[in-house]
RNA sequence: GCGGAUGUGGCGAAAUUGGUAGACGCGCCAGACUUAGGAUCUGGAGCCGCAAGGCGUGGGGGUUCGAGUCCCUUCAUCCGCACCA
């Protein structure tokens, strides 16, 4: 066996385990399960990304320290393997993207191979499978056919919807809706079926609308919210326009508060719930009602602060409010129409980076509802159309947006709170007291909240109303890879398809671009868009959340081809344990997968209503680069260490390849090589090295800053990379890629390797019993490492087994007793490494098969009882002292603390608690 | 502006409930072995100081016998959102 080689080893393991099928999960079991998850990973072309590894590696860990204490881990992979960049890819090349999808999986599950990754086979999944997407389809089919009723908090199906309509109209439903309209039983059926049909579909939780979209021409195709980023498309960064097209919804907004309420009891991130809850974005205020002036439209609004009402002095609409038009007087239509034009073009960059209000006044006027008053209404971008309704009751005194345009504009200012200075800014507190408000006058504003709304109310004229910044998601791409949306049009009516008809399986076309006329690529799947029936389907195909928000339902049954899961393999299952993942999904994937796992949980479908138990993000990981000085006029490469700092400037920073540098020291000739460059010079340090200077950076290829995995683990082995990995830091901090340290865990598995054998590859081990010195040692250890683990703080568990190894080298300990649990609890960092030396101790069964025992029994607790415990010359005290402790004793303690000394005065507490170094407890 | 997080040696970082701050690793210094070494082994070190000693967890204040840890305040950095009525 002789020296640590660890090429061979690696290699005979990742074999073996792939063979024997070590890491495929028993479906059902008596014994407990263990559900671990990580973000599955869109396979492009580019391989396994860097960043990926650090959180595959803290789940494999969790894996296999889960499998070794005796519970059924499942631990699956797969691929969200529906997007952009294959379908790029395609139309460029012309082949499909399902083949490069294939390609790009098989080479990432060969790349997680080499880092010792093995997942279950038979669980493998990716979203663009047709056995996978059918209940993607499925799920889609139910949204369709179902309705959120708000009295119950839960999704209904659509048959008893038409009942609730034939019997008693819409008038007293309490339903998520976007019907405005209401209509009695008599009304509903003598609708014709189309009429029928369209009021059907503003219920639906899948439902076709008109909707202001972010249409990105460059792609052809709308994205949703979360998908553009300052007013760029997320991949691709094309700019992206709004446009109001007809198009797919989810009616996520049904669920906000249930998404809200259940984020509570998560054991995620504060900083996850702060995004999410942000997203939803719930805000408590009213509804008022104002009449236009002159005219018989009536424009809603909605505040938070419906106490300011009697300091209304304007109202804002956005420029986009379906009444601008019609309330526009003639004399300021041109003005207006301009102004709406500019809004219109501005681009969203320029809206965020210029916050000065703009706007102009329409020349029509509302009547305050209590006052009758009339108020000029404005229009100006800073109200926005997707939020509340589009149009605001202006309080100047009391908000600092309607104080700017206010003052801009010389608008009156009237102060309805006391206690600011409405002079020099807008009074924002909710503690001051109610002036020039009528009934209201005295009372604290936040009293008087409650109370206008009240009187609003028994008015008619206004009530309680929440409002949230989420918007429904839209739900269809212009794309062609991804899954074809299972909905077929006749008569203009649209049907959803049976599940004996899904999947609906995406045609092969000769070319993946849009039509010549705009239409889809689906469009030019001609043999296919006609149903045998004459049904036309729909041409749109769903965006890339869609596979992303229930993948975790189907690892664990996922070859079932008549249930979207077995319902007890579910219930055994879900929810998951432990997912881990970037947080760059925290609005995106998380909500969507929460929306989802409600929906099904609505159907009956799963047994969890929140799918991801514990989530850990794995920080960003970022690049190192190296720079170089170099002289300004002579071109030289100086040695970093030997510019003064006063003469920086007369140099400027070269990037240089950082894997041709170690430990900020740079390989010149690797350099030349590299460069091709054999003129340049260089000025070396007295040492004859070249320093340089290092610099944290985004990991760019450009910035010669990137390090491969793959390179690592030619040079050292899986093992070491996946000790490095780990001793890094905690796995939640962004931090940068330095393989500057790698030697240091590398030489401990050496180390190790040196336990078991000797310098000319004799065998160590011997058969002896430990001491009790040894056990304390190697119970230290396990105890260090199982609460490292547990807590994924795996940065503190790989010093414990350094320690370890250090103090048994030390005692020249090559006991089996003691080097056997050390490999148990070293395995699930290095398996490749345990696994071999685990053989050769003369163990048959692989060590992911061998249960530890139950090491917390075996602490050596007794042994350490002994009292008191001489440490470092100073005498300590170290467990539980009773109150009538022979005071002979404690007197040998010479701890440096007062309560000690007060204690040995005669001041005796009852009780005192007293652990190495440090009271615990103390009960007087 | 709002929300969340993080500040500890030259560097990555430990310190689970307040109890010897800096474990462990890198780099550094010294030594050993080597034809050589970006190899291996042994030892050293928070900072200031020759020393005794003093100072030390971003800054300031507080609670406590005792604070990296708890409270108040302030500064800096990172992430997310951003005219949300």
């Amino acid at each position: 066996m002789g020296k640590y080689d660890f090429r061979s080893i690696e290699k005979k393991w990742q074999q073996q385990w792939k063979v024997n099928r070590t890491f495929v999960a028993e479906k059902l079991s008596d014994k407990p399960k263990y559900y671990v998850l990580d973000m599955f990973p869109y396979p492009s072309g580019a391989g396994l990304h860097v960043g990926h590894p650090l959180g595959y590696i803290a789940t494999d860990i969790v894996t296999r320290f889960k499998r070794l204490k005796g519970f059924n881990v499942l631990h699956p992979m797969g691929f969200d393997a529906f997007g952009l960049p294959a379908e790029q890819y395609a139309i460029k090349t012309g082949i499909h993207p399902a083949e490069i999808t294939a390609q790009n999986i098989k080479r990432y599950l060969e790349q997680m191979e080499n880092l010792g990754f093995h997942y279950d086979p038979d669980a493998l999944l990716a979203t663009s499978y047709p056995n996978y997407y059918k209940w993607t389809q499925w799920i889609f089919v139910k949204l369709f056919d179902h309705w959120y009723d708000k009295n119950l908090e839960k999704a209904r199906p659509i048959s008893e919807l038409k009942d609730i309509f034939a019997t008693q109209g819409n008038t007293r439903l309490v339903a998520a809706t976007s019907q405005k309209s209401s209509f009695s039983a008599d009304q509903w059926r003598s609708f014709s079926p189309k009429d029928q049909a369209d009021i059907l579909m503003n219920y639906r939780l899948a439902y076709l609308a008109n909707a202001t979209v972010n249409w990105c021409p460059a792609l052809g195709t709308v994205l949703a919210n979360e998908e553009v980023k300052d007013g760029k498309s997320e991949r691709g960064g094309y700019p992206v326009e709004r446009r109001l097209m007809k198009q797919w919804m989810l009616r996520i907004t049904a669920y906000s508060d249930r998404l809200l309420d259940s984020l509570q009891q998560l054991d995620w991130s504060e900083s996850m719930k702060a995004m999410q809850t942000h997203w939803i974005g719930r805000s408590e205020g009213a509804s008022i009602v104002y009449q236009v002036d002159g005219v018989k439209d009536t424009i809603e609004v909605f505040t938070t602060r419906p106490d300011t009402l009697f300091g209304n002095t304007f109202m804002v609409l956005a420029p986009e409010h379906p009444l601008v038009e019609k309330i526009t007087s003639d004399d300021q239509r041109n003005a207006v129409e301009e102004y709406v034009k500019w809004a219109k073009n501005r681009q969203e960059v320029d809206r965020i980076a210029n916050t000065v209000k703009t706007g102009v006044f329409t020349g029509g006027f509302v009547l305050h509802p209590l006052t009758g008053d009339k108020l000029p209404i404005w229009i100006a971008d800073y109200v926005v159309i997707t939020y509340g309704t589009g149009a605001i009751m202006a309080v100047p005194a009391h908000d600092e947006r309607d104080y700017e345009f206010a003052q801009k504009f010389d608008i009156p200012i009237v102060e309805v709170i006391s206690g600011g200075d409405i002079s020099q800014e807008a009074y924002l507190s909710k503690d001051g007291k109610m002036v020039r408000s009528d009934f209201l006058n005295g009372l604290k504003a936040y009293e008087a909240i409650p109370a206008i709304i009240q009187k609003l109310e028994e008015m008619g004229i206004g009530k309680k109303e929440v409002t949230y910044r989420q918007r429904d998601v839209i739900w269809s791409r212009q794309r062609y890879w991804g899954e074809p949306t299972p909905i077929y049009y006749k008569d203009g009516i649209a049907y959803s398809m049976e599940e004996n008809e899904l999947p609906l399986v995406l045609p092969d076309i000769d070319e993946y671009k849009p039509s010549e006329t705009g239409e889809p690529p689906l469009s030019r799947a001609t043999h296919w868009k006609t149903r045998p029936d004459g049904g036309e389907y729909d041409l749109n195909t769903m965006p890339g959340l869609a596979g992303s928000s229930w993948y975790f339902f189907r690892y664990p049954d996922a070859a079932n081809d008549q249930q979207l899961v077995n319902p007890e393999i579910e219930k055994y299952w879900l929810p998951v344990d432990l997912y881990v993942g970037g947080t760059e999904h925290a609005v995106g994937h998380l909500i969507y997968s929460r929306f989802w796992t409600k929906f099904l949980y609505d159907l009956g479908c799963v047994s969890v209503q929140e799918p991801f138990k514990r989530l850990v993000n794995q920080g960003m990981i970022q690049g190192v680069s190296q720079l170089m000085y170099r002289h300004i006029s002579t071109n030289e490469y100086v040695s970093a260490d030997l510019i003064p700092e006063n003469e920086t400037d007369q140099y400027s920073l070269i990037h240089t390849d950082v894997n041709i540098t170690r430990n900020q020291v740079m390989d010149i000739e690797a350099y030349r090589t590299w460069t091709k460059d054999t003129t340049a010079k260089f000025r070396l340090n007295e040492k004859g090295e070249f320093r340089t200077i290092p610099m944290v950076e985004k990991m760019s290829k450009s910035l010669y800053n990137t390090v491969n995995p793959d390179d690592i683990c030619v040079q050292y082995g899986a093992d070491t990379m996946r000790l490095y990995e780990m001793f890094l830091g905690p796995i939640e901090i962004a931090k940068p890629w330095n393989t500057d340290g790698i030697t240091g865990v590398h030489t401990f598995l050496k180390r190790t390797w040196n336990l078991f054998y000797g310098e000319n590859d004799e065998w160590l081990v011997t058969e002896e019993n430990p001491t009790a010195e040894e056990l304390k040692i190697l119970h230290k250890t396990i105890k260090k490492v199982e609460e490292g683990i547990e807590r994924l703080a795996f940065n503190t568990c790989v010093p414990a087994y350094m320690v370890f190894v250090k103090e048994i080298a030390r005692l020249g300990c090559h006991k089996r007793a003691v080097l056997e649990p050390f490999l148990q609890i070293l395995s699930p960092f290095a398996p490749h490494f345990c696994e071999e030396l685990w053989q050769n101790l003369g163990h048959k069964a692989s060590i992911l098969h061998s249960i530890s025992p139950d090491w917390e029994e075996k602490y050596i607790t007794e042994e350490e009882i002994e009292y008191p415990v001489q440490i470092n010359g100073k005498v300590r005290v170290r467990v539980a002292v009773a109150a009538d402790a022979p005071v002979e004793e404690i007197e040998k303690t010479t701890l440096a603390n007062e309560v000690v000394q007060q204690w040995l005065n005669g001041n005796a507490p009852k009780k005192i608690i007293v652990v190495p170094g440090r009271i615990v407890n103390i009960v007087v």
